[in-house]
DNA sequence: TGTAACAGGACTGCTTCGGTCCTGATTGCT
DNA sequence: AGCAATCAGGACCGAAGCAGTCCTGTTACA
């Protein structure tokens, strides 16, 4: 699986909707609900996401009526890792990585204590060269979308 | 987070310790029990990693008395993320990815409808870039390995 | 002053994983 | 030929983490 959590996913979902300023409604910041309205995603996990990114960061909040989010960073300077680590916590493959090193049950035994290190790296290293630009223009491309292959959806 | 199961962290260790042909005491193969004892690592769950590494094509497994189990590459020549997907399944981060494309309650709405894949792509690459003989050799030096840790196994 | 919106929790149902066990099928040894 | 050792392939259960919701403040604008 290597599978990360379905929040991280909403996280890429509504930062590139934070990107696409709605024009003319709003002046620069986007509330939840609205998002929600926009994305799909039902809103008290719109809000969760958000509180997350805004505590790590990578949003600004602004409180009080006419209040809402806005990108920190504009999304081609946010890497997909940065994403992930805000909303999983930090990579780490294994519980040998990190810090926790003494945890492992079979201490002197296991073989490979600590060789996750250069496979965390190397994913560490992949997920830092990809930004949330590319994921919004990379893939799917226009013409791919015909009508076809999306039953009965837009 | 993005973590793996723990299980594949044990196929890892199993297998490097399959790499490592006891002296004597067997041809060719290994059983669970012995790997068992030498791992640390409790029978049951060794048997089910093997079973598994087995139905992957990872070692090659030799039914009745006397038999085992064997690695059926050397270790420089497989790679993690076989390890991963042979334990795991395929590499998929997130649900959009793959073959699964009818699952997304947001069809049309949710903006990064495949984009996911250049992600993977970037995981998968660097993960097929390091084996097990790199995982093994890298990290904790042989030095640490002191006889005392090794306790009554084989 | 009232309302709209974020802040930051706690809480619960559920999925998935980790781990064990059981019953067969196969092969080597006696 | 019979027995024992070993793999094969499930089913099964408990635990842990996640997804999602909700509630109570706090802040700022009209």
């Amino acid at each position: 699986m290597l599978r990360l959590s379905k929040l991280t996913d909403y996280a890429v979902v509504v930062m590139v909707r934070l990107a696409e300023v709605s024009p003319g409604s709003n002046p620069d910041v986007q509330t939840s609900p609205g998002i929600a309205a926009a994305t799909g995603v039902p809103e008290p996990t719109v809000a969760k996401v958000l509180k997350t990114l805004a505590a790590t960061g990578l949003v600004t909040s602004q409180r009080g009526a006419r209040g809402g989010y806005r990108l920190a960073r504009p999304l081609h300077a946010i890497s997909v890792s940065e994403v992930i680590a805000a909303v999983d916590g930090p990579i780490a493959l294994v519980a040998c990585v990190d810090g926790s090193l003494n945890e492992c049950e079979s201490q002197g035994l296991c073989p490979v204590r600590g060789r996750w290190d250069p496979v965390n790296d190397a994913i560490e290293r992949a997920l830092s060269g990809i930004t949330l630009a590319d994921m919004r223009e990379a893939a799917v491309p226009p013409l791919f979308r015909v009508p076809a292959l999306m039953p009965a959806a837009e």
